[in-house]
DNA sequence: TCTTCGCGGTCAAAGGTCGC
DNA sequence: TGCGACCTTTGACCGCGAAG
């Protein structure tokens, strides 16, 4: 809405005054529409539905980026996705969002188009990263980013994070055990190769890198499904793309760690909008965990660990308090992993479930090590797959 | 008819020149412009009319408030409204006001400000900042390290820590069961009084702080543990002073999750030889879990901590990497806490130990809840407290 | 063929910055 | 402290191509 000129001084009359001043010029379409219906629907709820901004309340001018939205935030969501804007709130993350404030916090506003629904991808002409900053933070390892991303590359499957937000998800089929569980054990075969295309883990000594890759393959598992499930905020989408979970209608258990995937790790991670390289930063700090029990080499795999999250650190842009709230992601993380080994433990216990000698190795092998204390490396599937 | 546009085209092409020109012989850049434009444009009206300020008669630099301006003139109507300034003329209100008089009379130049058809409306609310500098020293929220520092003071007991590692440590005797659940009960009773000290714990719902209270109190006990036995590397001292848990030589359950806090925990922490400032903020972190099943109000817990982290990277000093090797004790830390409510549930389980109610309340109270999933919270002992 | 929709872009006039 | 030269962001307005 125009603050300027003359305009500002016949706000309440404006319509009128609006209407003749564009005359010559043109008249928009939503005008248009809203003076033509007006008799007809009752114009107070139809009009409001369609014709008020999403974000800031202000009149919109049609959907922008998937939001019904007003000029003003259209050109603030473009601008901020193309210059890949990062801000920060000087408050509470909880400013009001509306016409006569809406420039005062960009963090939240730019939340706000988010949550209205405006997607990144709507907007074009986005270029890839162009010039990597190199200047920025002198390299304390070896760990670099580039093989990161290209890790995370090699095992991402096609995703329909790109698509727009089709209604075709809602058709997806309800996951079966089954399913469930190959889907699982695609998954912690890609882990595999995934750390094969990281050189500092390629250096471990086997017993070392088969450690890694047990340990914490419950929580990659968790960690793939919400990102993944980013998009959605009621079910979580397998990989393969085929089959959901819902939080609501799948069996009790199951249904248990879907909605605290949603509510302690998708959501917090949708707030942040969390980018590619810092989810392949994350995934990796998470993999090079030193306080396995068995590790031969502890303090080598607390080094990788530093270094992974100094390039955390990076990723942030600087954008304050980015970095902490995506390191406390991962207590949850821990949490929600855990509650998941257990489930499938009491499924496998109770004969529910057959599950494939890799999934007991890694998932559950590591929970009957921990419990039991085996200090043996009992190699397995996994030996043959590293 | 886009004058400024032009008029910064020419600037362009022919800075060098008018930098000389205002330089030597004070011409107006007025002039300047008119001269050198005059051969490839054709020198309107218009022009002449936008490019002087109205009110002093400098160059504009557009159009500001509703009148053509210089960007002198247009701060001082923007800071004279926004501060709500009202001035006084000391002479007859008459005062010419001119480039090198303008700053003479504040009374005069905003009345001829005024006059000029600059309108206050037009001036608008503040934005946000541009400059993330400027962002970082903001106090973002109520939680204030002052209030953390003291609140841990409170419940400080006369420690060790002080005096020089004294080899009477060695004389201390390994803790019964009994000694430990005492002195486990002590340091919860402590916590709650801790977690008085903060308004921002106050001010919440009973049900919230019972909730927060509850949930991660093991993971206070152990890492008070940690912190007590910073100075040793073969036991951990029990609060109170008097009694130790020696790395071997206790029961084979206790030295394992004593064991593990001395590798997992207290060796990071003392490597980073994390400050008492440090400490309180990370205790408010892990207080501050929004992720606890049964909270009310989640987002104004995740609020609280996104200051306490903001307050922890402060502390750190921004050491390189500090904050993130703190944040990455909080997955070890509740880990840790878990193996030893394991530990306690089976003890418990086996008639081992006799638990007071408030430990069975706040320990395994909050693990049983976990399992069978009650949404009750039958307030025992801890409510008394709170 | 014409309208509608939702992309793109532009630039006047708001904003903020920071040395003096 | 306030000033103001200098820079960034905002949003009203416009053009365009694809879809209907």
């Amino acid at each position: 809405m125009k603050l300027t000129g003359t305009i500002l001084n016949l706000e309440l009359t404006h319509r009128s005054a609006d209407a003749a001043h564009l005359n010559n010029t043109m008249v928009t379409p939503m005008q248009t529409v809203t003076t033509v219906s007006a008799p007809t629907l009752s114009p107070s709820q139809s009009e409001r539905g369609t014709s008020q901004c999403s974000i800031c309340s202000d009149r919109a001018t049609g959907k922008h980026y998937g939001a019904s939205s007003c000029d003003g935030c259209k050109g603030f969501f473009r601008r901020s996705v193309r210059n890949n804007h990062t801000y920060n709130c000087r408050f509470n993350r909880q400013c009001t969002v509306d016409k006569d404030k809406r420039n005062q916090c960009r963090y939240c506003r730019l939340q706000k188009c988010i949550q209205a629904g405006m997607r990144k991808e709507a907007v074009q002409n986005e270029r890839d990263c162009i010039s990597v900053h190199r200047a920025k933070g002198q390299t304390v390892g070896s760990l670099c980013i580039t093989v990161l991303l290209r890790a995370e590359a090699s095992v991402q499957q096609p995703s329909v994070l790109l698509s727009p937000q089709s209604h075709d998800i809602y058709t997806k089929k309800t996951a079966c055990i089954a399913d469930v569980f190959h889907s699982m054990k695609q998954q912690l075969l890609l882990l595999v190769e995934w750390a094969k295309h990281i050189p500092e883990f390629c250096s471990l000594p086997l017993d070392d890198r088969v450690t890694l890759l047990r340990t914490h393959s419950a929580e990659h598992l968790i960690l793939g499904a919400a990102r993944r499930s980013l998009p959605y905020n009621n079910l979580i989408l397998l990989a393969g793309n085929d089959f959901v979970i819902p939080l609501r209608g799948a069996q009790v258990e199951v249904s248990r760690v879907a909605f605290r995937i949603q509510e302690e790790l998708v959501k917090p991670l949708r707030e942040l909008d969390v980018t590619d390289k810092e989810f392949a930063v994350l995934k990796t700090i998470v993999f090079f965990n030193p306080d396995c029990s068995g590790l031969g080499s502890p303090q080598l795999i607390r080094n990788i660990r530093f270094q992974a999250q100094l390039l955390l650190e990076e990723a942030t842009c600087e954008q304050r308090g980015r970095f902490g709230e995506l390191l406390l992601i991962l207590p949850a993380l821990q949490s929600v992993a855990w509650q998941m080994v257990e489930t499938l433990h009491l499924a496998q216990l109770l004969g529910e479930a057959r599950m494939d000698s890799l999934l007991l190795e890694m998932l559950l092998g590591e929970e009957a090590k921990h419990a039991q204390h085996e200090t043996s490396t009992g190699c397995g599937t996994l030996c043959s797959h590293c």
